[in-house]
DNA sequence: GAGTAAAATGTAAACGCTTACATAGCTTAA
DNA sequence: TTAAGCTATGTAAGCGTTTACATTTTACTC
């Protein structure tokens, strides 16, 4: 049986409010007293309960993660992120998966009201309507990279049409004219903002976009390797490849070798995130940038202040920069 | 201002037990009852508050995950094994970081207590005592590729010993003799024991051991590199090796492509963890397989059950084999 | 040594729910 | 008709804290 407050009093011979007192530091207890209830708890073993003092503060000190889903580095960089910034404050991290369906991330933002004190949602692939329909009212919230309605609510993301014209341009200025693309999924907010910035760059050259090089896929490294086994195919190969994320840039780049195919002389590539498995791999991936980890820090500063400054919060809508980070498999000249 | 039952209890001219009993489906409530205080609840944009709910009935519905990193693809793998799993129960995750400390593991244990119903603990660098002092005494534990001490508790451990044990009877195999290693962490128990496993197989052929081809790194891809550079200015260099984790063999290949090595025609390289990456880098890398995903499942599994069935439980200590997946790095000759 | 202000501690209500037990309203059977 | 037995709902205690407010103790001052 577990020991209350009630108990840790008794043992010490004061009174309930006493012991509480000295585990929040609220108010100055004698130091006699302080030791002797100290004592008794560590021998009762004692230790608050923080669901009656959530009840109580009506603070739970955790905040939750919505996120579609948890395969791979991108994800667990997040949370990372997340986590750093929080902990600093004691707060707890809930995590749940949506796994992209709409139902699951309305019965995940359900079950979170009551639980957290505040939100952070990615979800891409859902439409700004959906999400603000069931996005709790009373909980501050913080979208990170979710297609954006308006200003009400705070929101991070990042600058993947931009990221993704400088890659191309660069893919470009290297003389490339024939650009293939490894599209994400077409419902994915990302995918969307990648792919025009991709024709955006082509626009600016001139070139009119061959329909035969577009690929989509779902961001694992198999739908990179099926893209380029498709490419294969044809008699006019394209000479470039801009993949939506690094991850089916690293599954096209195992293809075009095992086709022995030479990268970046015969076809050059590029990605998209800079997942730390990039600069390792060969060639060394050329990429672009976004500070996953950093952006889960912002986002949970934002959060944090929402939430202790819940009444004069100015919301704010950051647009993380992407940086191109040139390595080797767009080849180095120039 | 959130509403609460009492609100919808009013507003539905009923008493709040009832109001509870229709979000409990506890006993049966008139239809006719039920519909008008539904009616009620959405009117008011009511939802249970999670918190009064877990201090009445003592259960929180969550799990807690205590893990020494969250640094790279293993742990976000867990992650996902573990939610999955437990989401079918309507489970929530609560993670944490222990950051390898011993005093914030002891601190994120102390915090988790009365937030979760179990817990998950993955620490391989804490020494069992330590572990067991910090360990929640009325809380369901299990316990993650830790050290452990008896059979107490439940635990699941990877057969670290015995994959690399194989996998370097496999280099043996293919006529190596200077195999090296690059250790992890000497205080971590996965290393430690994957290290015995490739003691033992080097004993079995009676190879004696060069202590130059060892070298100690903390598992990431920097200290992969490190090894390499270390062994390249030895005179007598190593024909093969063996990373103790994947992360490091990567890290060692990109540094043996980068100083005209060919692998594995000239070193031979095999890792461990099968690590999704792995099979796209190239060479492809041969390396010991553990479905890490499936440990989480496993995992939550087992706590589930000391969760529902707090008085029959019989702790268990799992295993996991290993097994290893031969690809390029290591030859495939033979 | 009385009076007073400040410091330390105690009392009890509240947080929002669940649930054992009590009660009221109906059926049913003798 | 009435007692008994159900069923649907209500009453109120309890879950373990926090905290405003009340009370007691201590420390000074004159």
């Amino acid at each position: 049986m577990k020991a209350t407050i009630k108990d840790v009093a008794e043992k010490a011979g004061v009174s309930i409010a006493t012991v509480s007192r000295v585990f929040n530091n609220s108010s100055v207890v004698v130091e006699e007293t302080k030791q002797r209830i100290l004592l008794a708890a560590e021998e009762l073993r004692y230790a608050p309960n923080h669901v009656a003092r959530s009840l109580s503060t009506r603070k739970t000190e955790s905040i939750g993660m919505v996120l579609p889903d948890l395969h791979g580095e991108f994800f667990s960089e997040v949370i990372r992120g997340v986590d750093e910034r929080i902990q600093t404050e004691n707060y707890h991290l809930v995590v749940s998966c949506s796994h992209n369906k709409k139902n699951e991330i309305q019965a995940a933002l359900q079950t979170m009201r009551g639980r957290v004190d505040g939100l952070i949602v990615m979800s891409p692939h859902i439409d700004a309507k959906t999400l603000n329909a069931n996005l709790p009212f009373s909980l501050p919230v913080v979208l990170l990279n979710c297609s954006v309605e308006d200003s009400s609510r705070d929101a991070i993301t990042i600058d993947n049409a931009g990221g993704a014209r400088a890659i191309v341009k660069h893919l470009l200025q290297h003389g490339h004219t024939r650009i293939a693309i490894i599209k994400g999924p077409d419902n994915n907010i990302d995918s969307i903002h990648r792919y025009q910035g991709f024709q955006r760059a082509l626009e600016e050259a001139k070139i009119i976009h061959d329909t035969d090089l577009e690929f989509t896929g779902d961001f694992t490294e198999e739908a990179g390797r099926k893209a380029v086994k498709q490419w294969l195919m044809l008699k006019n190969r394209p000479t470039a490849i801009f993949a939506s994320n690094d991850t089916m840039a690293i599954g096209a780049i195992s293809m075009l070798q095992e086709n022995g195919i030479l990268i970046p002389d015969e076809i050059a590539i590029a990605g998209f995130d800079d997942i730390p498995i990039s600069r390792y791999i060969h060639p060394k991936l050329t990429t672009v940038q976004i500070s996953i980890n950093s952006m889960g820090i912002q986002a949970a500063e934002i959060l944090l202040h929402a939430i202790h400054n819940s009444e004069n919060h100015q919301t704010q809508q950051k647009i993380v920069p992407t940086q191109i980070v040139v390595r080797e498999s767009c080849g180095k000249h120039l």
